[in-house]
DNA sequence: ATCCAAAATTAGAAAGAGTCTAAGTTTGGC
DNA sequence: GCCAAACTTAGACTCTTTCTAATTTTGGAT
């Protein structure tokens, strides 16, 4: 996605365009590993020191709120982001902490009965165990 | 459940009987709402002030590892826990934050080719939206 | 181009959640 | 009862996230 579409998407959702934003939500484009506020934000550091840390928090927060990124809460750590793009389920890896996504299919949504006066915006799948990596380090010893 | 079926399912788990595990099971147990370590911490001192921030720490640690407590990571705030009874689902408020059960329906998995080498040991459909207090305080307003 | 109000950014302080340490206590098998 | 391993503890500490109050930037209106 080049600038002008990040300009857009930020536009259509009634955020203002500023480098700081557009920093962000590049790197989530170019970044697919679900990384961490952290993590974003001395990324794009490294490149464009005009980013400060309560503004990576500040953007992410808005960038999740107008449903541009997706943020995934892992116990016991820091939390992950993912710019959303096509649909898919996540696997969190109960030794390392990875995040990594799962190819989607549909999953059945409850009945209306179970759900009573709920408003239900969103489902989503969570796979837990231990990913390839961890899973081999564990096999080995 | 009694104290005798606690000491059980601890002691089968390797875990010793000690009267602050004792008490952060029992609490759990009697307490559906998905507490957090700091209310159960406070629930538990209100009654029989023997358990320590630290102890409640760590007993959810070694209960969540024994597979008899289950912890929902909650974007943004703190985790919650759960004694683990009949298989369900989760429903997440993005307003209170607050976790509520859904009845359980089976949810398919992925099949094997998207899972690769990963081990699966649980997966879990979490629904998000608002609670009917939100919906209802949001609908009024 | 200039002006302006609203929106956004900033550094640093503060809060919140959870972990660690090192010393003392309890548990349960012998 | 004895003992080693397991457990508990207070409080310091770390890590993550939010807040504050002052400054700067943005984009629409002139
Ligand atoms: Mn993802
Ligand atoms: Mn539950
Ligand atoms: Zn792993
Ligand atoms: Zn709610």
């Amino acid at each position: 996605m080049d600038a002008e579409r990040i300009r857009e998407s930020l536009e259509s959702n009634g955020l203002r365009f500023t480098s700081q934003r557009y920093c962000v939500m590049a790197f989530l484009l170019e970044h697919a590993g679900h990384p961490t506020a952290a993590e974003i934000f001395e990324g794009v550091n490294r490149l464009d020191p005009r980013l400060s840390r309560a503004t990576t928090y500040n953007n992410l927060r808005d960038l999740v709120q107008a449903g541009l990124v997706r943020e995934v809460a892992v116990e016991g750590r820091a939390a992950r982001f993912d710019a959303k793009s096509a649909e898919h389920h996540h696997f969190i890896c109960d030794w390392c902490g990875r995040v990594e996504d799962i190819a989607w299919y549909p999953v059945p949504r409850p009945g209306a009965a179970s759900l009573g006066k709920r408003v239900v915006r969103a489902s989503e799948l969570i796979l837990r165990g231990l990913c390839s990596a961890c899973a081999a380090e564990k096999a080995s010893q």
